[in-house]
DNA sequence: TATGAATGAGTGTTCATTCAT
DNA sequence: GATGAATGAACACTCATTCAT
C-alpha cells in the first residue's frame, strides 16, 4: 500500500525500501512485535528477499538503527555553523535536533525507545551515536567557558554530567514537543536554551548552586 | 534458582514474590522477550499459579508498573520535607529520586524503558506517574518564583516545558549515574541542581537567554 | 448466584446441587467447554468437594446423563396409561416426551447433543436409554398390529427401523418445537402422530408404499 | 501415517488434504477434543502450514462444515431426477442421502453431531444447509398434494412440522443404518418411505389421525 | 533477481486434578 | 465435611527462518 510493487529494482533501491518499511514498522509496533512478514509486505517484496539482503531480523534492526542514527547526527551537524559563538552553535544544534526528530518520528522512536529497550546488540549501537552527541555538547560547554575567559575548573566528570543532563533534557523535550500540539521545534529549542544556558552561564560566573551541608542529612 | 521453593504460602506473599520475579525479568529481558515460564520459575512457582493470581501477562506487567510507580513516587514524597524553601525541596526530591532508581534498577527499567516502549495499556499507566512528578516540579518552580518575590510572568507552557526538561534530564542522568561507576546518587543530584537551579535563578532575575532574531535564519 | 451458599448440607442434597449445576453447565457450554471451576462455583461449593463426591469430570458427566435419562424415561412412563389402545398410548407417550424436553432443555441438550457427541463412555449410556424407548415404541407398533387383527408379517428389522424413524422424528421435532415460538408440546405431538400413525395405519391395511423396481436404477 | 509425505504441493491440493484430515479428526474426536497437532500430522504437514492456509481452528472447522454440507446437498440434488412424481423424487433423494452419509460417516458426524453441538459460528452454518433440505422436502409434500388433485388445506406450520419430522427421521435412520450391520442405504430409504409416504397419503385422503379430546386429559 | 511452500521452536493460556490443612 | 494452595500436561497460535525453483 506504500511502496509501489515494481519488479527488478537495483539492489540499493530495494534495500532502502526495506529499511523504510522496517523503520516504520519497528517504530510503530516495537522491535519484538514487528514481524518480518509485515515488514516484507510493507516493503512490497517477498520475505526471502528481505533475508537475502539483510540476513536476519537482528541485522535488519541494526541497519535501521545505523541509518537513523547517521541521519540524525548528520542533521545536527548540518544545522550547526562552525566558528560562531558556543551558545549560538548550541542553539542551532538543538533546533536541528528537534526539527529532525519531529519530522522522523518513527526513526526517533527506533533510536530513543526501541533500540535502548532491547538489550545488547542494539543498545551499544545507539549508545555510540549518543556518545558522539554528548561529546559535541561537552565541547561546546568547554568552548563557552573559554569564550567567557574562564579556566574551567569544573571537574571533567562534572562537565560530562552536565552534558548528559542537557542531552537527556533534549530527548525528553523532543517527546514532549511531538506529543503537545502547537509546540514547534523552535519553541522546544528555545525552552531548552533558557533552561540550560542561563544555568550554565551562572556557573561560568562562578556562582554555582551548592548543596546544603551533608552533615545534617540522612544518608543517600 | 533464586527464591527458595517454599510451599503453601499465603496468597499475598506469593503475589509479591511473583511481582519481584516479574519486575526483574521484565526489567532485564524486556516486556515481550520475558516469558511467563521464566518469571514463574524465578518466582519459584508453577505457571498456572501466576495466571491464577495475576490473570495474564498484560495484567502482570501492569501490576509491576503500578507497584514500581507507587514505590518511586512514595520514595520521592518521603524524601522531601515540606515547608522548606523550594530549592531545598527540589534538592531533596532529586536525591531521593536518584537514590531510589539506583537501588531498584529493574523497577526503573520497567518504568522508564519497558512501559513506555510497549503501547497503550502501559504507556498511560506510567504517564500518570510522570505527570504527577512533573506537576510536583512545576509547583516547585512556581514556588521558587514566589519566594524570589517575583510575580511569575513566565507563560504557563514555558513552565511546563521547563518542568519537562528538568524531569527528562533527571531520567537521563539516572541511567548515566547507574552506568558510570563511582557516580553516587548524591553527585548526580548535585550535578542536576547545578544545571537546573542556576539557570532558573537567572531567569528569575529577568535575564533569560533569548534566541537570535529568526529573520536571519533558515527555516525550521 | 443460583444455589444459596449453605454450609454443612447432607451429602445427598449437595450432590443434587452439583448435578443441577453440572447439567446446566454441560447443557449450555458443552461437555468439553464446561469447566469444573464453573460447575463448582455454580453449585456453590469448592472444587475439591466436587471431586470428593463425583470423582472426575467423566464420572460427573455420566451421573448427569444417568439422572436426566432416568428422569426422561420416567416422565414418559408416567405419562402413558397402560391398557389403552396402542395409538392412545403412543399419543400419551409423545406428549409426555415433548413436555419433558421442553421443560428441561439443559437436560435434553445433555442427552441429545452432548452425550452423543463425545465418544464412548457417554454414547453407550444414552444409547441404553434410547434403546429402552425404541423397545417401548416397537412394542406399541406390534400391539397396534395385533389390535388390527393382523398377523404382523412385517419383518423384525422393518419394525425396528420404523421405531427408529419414529423416535428420530420425535427427537428432531423436540428441537424444532423448542426453537419455534408458539409451538406447544401438544402441537408437536399431534404433528408427529399425524405423520406417523396414518402411515403405520396404511401399512396395517396392507397398502405399504413400495419402492420402484431396482432393475432400472443406478446402484446405491 | 496416512497421507504419504509428499513435499511442495500446490496450495489447493494441500488444502484439500488438510480438510480431509480435519473432517476425519473432527468427526471422530469431536470439535474440541480434536487437536490441531493431530490434524496436521494426519494431513502430513506441519501445524504452521495449517494455520497459514486455514487461519484458525474455528475457520478450519467452518471450512469442513461448508465442504461437507455442499457435498451432501450436491449428492442429494444429483440423485433426484426432476420432473418425476413427487414420491419418486423423495425416494431418490432419500436413497442419495443414505448412500452419501454411509459413505462419508465422518463428514456426516461433523454435520449432524459436531457442528450442532458447538455453538454459534457453526450451528448457523449447518442450519442453513438443513433449511435448504427441509425446504426441498416441503416442496415435495406440497407437490404431492397437487398431484393428488387436492387443494392442500394443510396449514403452513403443519407442513413445516411434517418436513421437520421427515428430515429428523432420516437423520436418525442414517445413524441407525450405519451402526446396524447389514442395513443398506436402499433399505433405510425404503423403511423411511414406508413410514412417511403412507402416512402422508392418508392425510391426502382426508383421513388424518386426530388427537383425543383434551378435556379428559391431564395438562401438558 | 525473486518467491511459493514449508517448518522447529516457542509463546501465552487453560484445565482437570490433587495435596495439606 | 470442606477448602485454599498448587501443578503437569496440554492446547491454539505465531514467528523467524529456510528450501526448491
Amino acid at each position: 500500500m506504500d511502496a509501489v510493487k515494481t519488479k527488478r529494482m537495483p539492489r540499493a533501491v530495494r534495500e532502502q525500501q526495506m529499511l523504510d518499511a522496517a523503520v516504520r514498522t519497528f517504530g510503530q509496533r516495537g522491535y519484538m512485535a514487528a514481524s518480518m512478514d509485515e515488514i516484507a509486505e510493507l516493503a512490497g517484496v517477498s520475505k526471502p528477499l528481505v533475508y537475502l539482503y539483510l540476513n536476519s531480523k537482528e541485522d535488519l534492526f541494526t541497519a535501521c538503527i545505523r541509518r537513523e542514527a547517521a541521519a540524525l547526527t548528520e542533521a545536527v551537524r548540518a544545522g550547526v555553523i562552525p566558528g560562531r559563538p558556543a551558545d549560538r552553535q548550541l542553539w542551532e544544534g538543538l533546533r536541528a535536533f528537534f526539527t529532525h526528530t519531529s519530522r522522523h518520528p518513527d526513526g526517533w522512536a527506533v533510536l530513543h525507545l526501541q533500540a535502548r529497550t532491547h538489550g545488547e546488540p542494539f543498545a551499544a549501537e545507539v549508545a555510540a551515536m549518543r556518545a558522539e552527541i554528548v561529546a559535541f555538547v561537552t565541547e561546546l560547554i568547554l568552548a563557552a567557558a573559554r569564550e567567557a575567559h574562564r579556566d574551567p575548573d569544573l571537574p571533567e566528570r562534572e562537565v560530562a554530567g552536565l552534558a548528559e543532563a542537557l542531552v537527556g533534557a533534549a530527548e525528553s523535550l523532543a517527546a514532549w514537543a511531538n506529543a503537545t500540539p502547537g509546540v514547534t521545534a523552535r519553541q522546544a529549542a528555545a525552552t531548552l536554551m533558557n533552561f540550560a544556558w542561563a544555568g550554565l552561564g551562572n556557573m561560568m560566573d562562578g556562582r554555582p548552586w551548592s548543596p546544603p551541608d551533608a552533615a545534617h542529612e540522612v544518608s543517600g
